[in-house]
RNA sequence: GCCACAGUAGCUCAGGGGUAGAGCACUCGAUUCGUAAUCGAGCGGUCGUCGGUUCAAUUCCGACCUGUGGCUCCA
């Protein structure tokens, strides 16, 4: 802060009026100007774009809005003071605890402590009790600017503020807040005082190492979320219940698709009706693929030798079983972790002409990761997977056609499933191999690939591979939830590493690009997403059993036979249920959220009818003849319709 | 791998220092049924594993295994 008298500082209102502000008021004061009952209402203000609040003196002039709780980023400054109203509870309980940082976050915010003992599940409701109290209390909310001396003494006995504090340079202003009898070094933005924190729920505990580093202590992490109204945060427990309702090891148990055993941990049986599934999926790639690709296979087990040359052994034996080997005792083999380098072997294996490019192997070999323990997690992280991976060996001046074609192609995949993707186009990280000519033709190429499918994408910068740019595919679920499935990876290492060549048209050898590609991912955590994103209610074509044949008594079993027989001939799954009464029989298939269900009664057996009753739309019938309703299902199975969508039980 | 929590019948879960219980599932019998659970009977568990404390452990303690939520990592 200067001390000559300074430049008065312009504010353009969002209605084009002016505020002429010395530096240093705070926004409360300008807001004042503007009107009372904003100012009640007024929980920041955005000055320039950047978002800070009441009790911060402006710097800087610029577009200044205000923030009222109709602005979505109002939600993250309540959040912002929610965890240090958590801290302020927790501080008063535990009066030893240390305090690490406790932003807000996507959906609500955490507070990382540092404590001799862990927090139980009953501290969890202490803190929450307390923090209706601090809330009840309305502490405002007090902003003070202080320089490194002054913070090292008030943060004199929390280690982790002065690591902190010791951090911010010179020319940073240092703030800490105040609320009651908790201060924290903080930036803000907060709510004026803790009442403005009604609605909240304290979540879980989670360890969290500080600042994110393993070799660092491990600090006590409580997760908590919060919003403006009661329904909101009720909206969003709902949402938690029926993310846990469709969990895939939920929906998986009960319709009995997969199990693990605790002999083959992170690594998947899947059950007759899983399998049926996996392989439907198989079998719609391939038939994608049955043009312009070579399906190939190669061996699971490989001397370190490819591992030494792909750079594996060196960069990622971590993750890799190795195998003793019986006759060296060393561990001389390892499982493949990746397909890629066997797939060079066998692009080495022959020469090849630039009239075969672009050449695409690809696999649905199973591959083994040794994940660490605790990150094992259902289907979506296991340690052993099979991936639909491909690997295309082509020329620089193709690329740009081919990314074109596997954009469309992944996006197209996804599309039969009514999942829609984000696209991320991520360029040259810090690390990486190749000169910056290489990357810049690289993600050039790429980058007018993608735009050129037309198709909106967001950049990743820095986040590409260290061999190339990549495009990912975040694909988002029907409750909302983002996984990165496909992939789209520039290689222009690996054919280095592996002196892999084509011979051009001018009788020269060259060097080809090669580019990896995935679009599930890997069956496992593709059937995963597949499983939560329809809840279990499968398209017909991807059921494990598509239709239950229902005779209403044990005299038409004959006819129930015969009519379960003529679509299995036609190569539908269909079952036939004799047992206990019709409503027990139509609720287990409800259950197992069978697509379709065909009761034989008297009068349908007489006239080769069935009367089809449709999954989750109750007792609504439809009576229709055997074959019509055949031609309908299998014409539903070949075009892979989504129909009958939807059916929650 | 690290922190916390959990593991009781096939599943969902109750119980608790004196070797266990419900519902569903399963089996059998009766019922032959018109759109989400017919009735009855029966079977089923060395309470995750190993060790310790105790007269006695499924229960208390410890280690290990597996899982769950996170951290880290990632398809």
């Amino acid at each position: 802060m200067s001390t000559a008298a300074p430049a008065l500082l312009t504010l353009v209102l969002p209605d084009g009026a002016t505020r002429e502000v010395a530096p240093g008021t705070l926004a409360r004061e300008v807001v004042g100007t503007i009107g009372q009952r904003l100012l009640r209402d007024a929980i920041a203000v955005s000055v320039d774009g950047e978002v800070q609040d009441l009790m911060t003196p402006i710097r800087v002039g610029g577009a200044f809005t205000v923030i009222t709780q109709k602005d979505p980023r109002a939600l993250a400054v309540l959040r912002h003071s929610g965890a240090h109203i958590l801290a302020t509870a927790v501080r008063r309980l535990r009066p030893d605890a240390k305090i690490g940082f406790g932003p807000a976050i996507d959906d609500g915010f955490y507070y990382d402590f540092e404590v001799a003992t862990p927090f139980t599940p009953e501290d969890l409701e202490a803190f929450d009790a307390e923090m209706r109290k601090v809330a009840a209390e309305a502490f405002p909310f007090v902003r003070e600017e202080i320089d490194q001396v002054a913070g090292r003494a008030r943060f004199a006995d929390d280690p982790l503020k002065l690591e902190r504090l010791a951090e911010l340079g010179a020319d940073e202003v240092i703030s800490t807040y105040t609320d009651g009898p908790f201060v924290d070094l903080c930036r803000g933005p907060h709510v004026p005082d803790t009442s403005y924190l009604k609605h909240f729920k304290l979540l879980h505990t989670a360890g969290a190492y500080w600042r994110g580093d393993e070799r660092r202590q491990m600090l006590q992490r409580i997760y908590a979320t919060a919003f403006w109204k009661a329904e909101d945060l009720e909206a969003h427990l709902h949402r938690i219940e029926e993310a846990k309702r469709r969990d895939h090891r939920v929906v998986g148990k009960a319709l009995d698709l997969f199990m693990f055993h605790p002999f083959a941990p992170g690594a998947a049986f899947w059950t007759e009706r899983g399998t049926t599934m996996v392989n439907a999926l198989n079998d719609y790639l391939r038939e994608l693929q049955r043009d312009g690709y070579a399906e190939i296979k190669t061996p699971l087990l490989y001397n370190k030798g490819l591992w030494e040359t792909s750079g594996h052994w060196g960069k990622y034996r971590e993750n890799m079983f190795l195998v003793l080997d019986a006759e060296t005792k060393e561990h001389d083999f390892s499982l493949k972790p990746m397909n890629c380098p066997s797939h060079y072997l066998m692009y080495l294996n022959k020469k090849h002409s630039y009239r075969e490019l672009p050449l695409r192997y690809n696999t649905y070999d199973v591959l083994h990761r040794n994940e660490v323990s605790g990150a094992l997690s259902g289907l979506t992280r296991v340690r052993q997977f099979q991936q639909d991976d491909c690997h295309i060996f082509l020329m620089e001046s193709q690329i740009a056609d081919e990314v074109k074609a596997l954009t469309r192609f992944i996006l197209s995949y996804y599309e039969t499933f009514g999942l829609t993707a984000r696209l991320k186009f991520a360029t040259r990280p810090e690390q990486r191999v190749g000169d910056d000519a290489m990357w810049d033709r690289a993600e050039g190429a790429l980058r007018a690939a993608l735009e050129a499918t037309g198709y909106a994408y967001e950049l990743k910068p820095g986040d590409g591979a260290f061999y190339g740019p990549k495009i990912d595919f975040d694909v988002t679920d029907s409750i909302g939830r983002a996984w990165q499935l496909g992939t789209i990876q520039l290689d222009y290492a690996a054919p280095e590493r592996f002196d892999l060549q084509y011979v051009g048209d001018d009788n020269h050898t060259h060097r080809p690009v090669v580019i990896h590609r995935a679009v599930s991912g890997s069956f496992e955590r593709f059937m995963a997403i597949l499983i939560e994103h329809f809840a279990g209610a499968f398209p017909v074509w991807l059921a494990p059993e598509q239709l239950r044949i229902l005779p209403l008594s044990d005299d038409l079993a004959e006819v129930a036979q015969a009519v379960t027989k003529r679509f299995r001939d036609a190569g539908v799954r269909a079952h036939l249920d004799q047992a206990e009464s019709l409503n027990y029989r139509i609720r287990q298939a409800e259950v197992a959220k069978v697509p379709y269900m065909a009761v034989i009664g008297k009068r349908e057996a007489e006239s080769a009818q069935l009367a089809i009753r449709v999954r989750g739309a109750g007792k609504k019938q439809e009576i229709v003849s055997v074959e019509a309703f055949l031609e309908r299902i299998t014409q539903e199975i070949a075009t892979r319709a989504l129909t009958p969508a939807g059916g929650e039980s």
